[in-house]
DNA sequence: AATCAAACTTGATTCATTCAAGACACGCCG
DNA sequence: CGGCGTGTCTTGAATGAATCAAGTTTGATT
């Protein structure tokens, strides 16, 4: 079923399936934040070969074909998403990288539009709320010697 | 008198003044977008000898000193701009890379608010307007078949 | 079933960045 | 004003992510 879904949205994009493909998108699936290294790894713990080359590839493949999406925060490898034209952006942790998908809600169509554009064709706004993550918040915290 | 100041802002953020720093921050407040490459050749150009990885502590010392800010747009390497503390964002072509500033007026209150913190604790919001350049929309259209 | 381009594999290579260890020099102190 | 110590720089090697290149396999079309 979900497999189906995914063979035929490979087809409708024009791709063949694939067993790496097909793997890859379920490893998306169930994990929404991978970079190709992870997504390489847990394809292989499905019992499906791959090689590395052929995990840049696919996951090229698959975002060209607009099926998944490709985020990269400063200093962190390429990270690869499922979810895909819903317009939610990102908050990264400064400390440990973990990356937490927030909709945009507030500031959607204010952020979409650039002040001035410079005769730039703008065709999409990328938000990405730097901070610390709560578990970080406390190891910064009794860093600094708080208590607790 | 340029000079000067740049010697002072060194000291007061504790930082030994020598030649490769005021090099380096010279070259960026000449070239606001500037990679780590970029800023060595540039410095050398000045005739001021400076070592790839001098370059790099350099570059991190002044950071960190909050001097100089650190982008990286995904798919660049870094890049490093003199411009701080104005909150502006940036302007990214896909084609060329091109980048440009853009002072964030319109958003501003609204893109530093994420709509969901998940406990985040949140000091920046980063904003990347993604699109093509005058240029390369030409390039693009002439590609497609487009007359002029 | 035969075909053939698309997709995969292997192996080497690039580029940006970082690590490590030692030499040099800025700026303080006597 | 000259010596000292640590912060800064140099050299050289190493890492990690991603890409290039060439050859083999395989999905889908006839």
């Amino acid at each position: 079923m979900a497999e189906l879904d995914i063979s035929d949205q490979l087809r409708e994009a024009g791709l063949r399936v694939t067993r790496q493909r097909l793997a890859v998108v379920r490893v998306l699936r169930e994990h929404p934040h991978a970079t190709a290294d992870a997504v390489a790894e847990r394809v292989r713990a499905l019992g499906v070969t791959i090689s590395t080359q052929a995990v840049y590839d696919v996951l090229a493949a698959l975002e060209s074909a607009g099926l998944i999406r490709r985020i990269e925060p400063a200093g962190s490898p390429g990270i690869f998403e499922a979810r895909v034209h819903d317009n939610h952006h990102h908050m990264v942790c400064r400390r440990c990288g973990l990356i937490v998908d927030v909709s945009c809600v507030v500031g959607e169509a204010a952020c979409l539009t650039p002040s001035e554009s410079h005769g730039f064709a703008v065709d999409e706004a990328e938000v990405t709320f730097w901070g610390l993550c709560p578990a970080c918040q406390r190891i910064a915290a009794s860093e600094r010697g708080e208590p607790r």
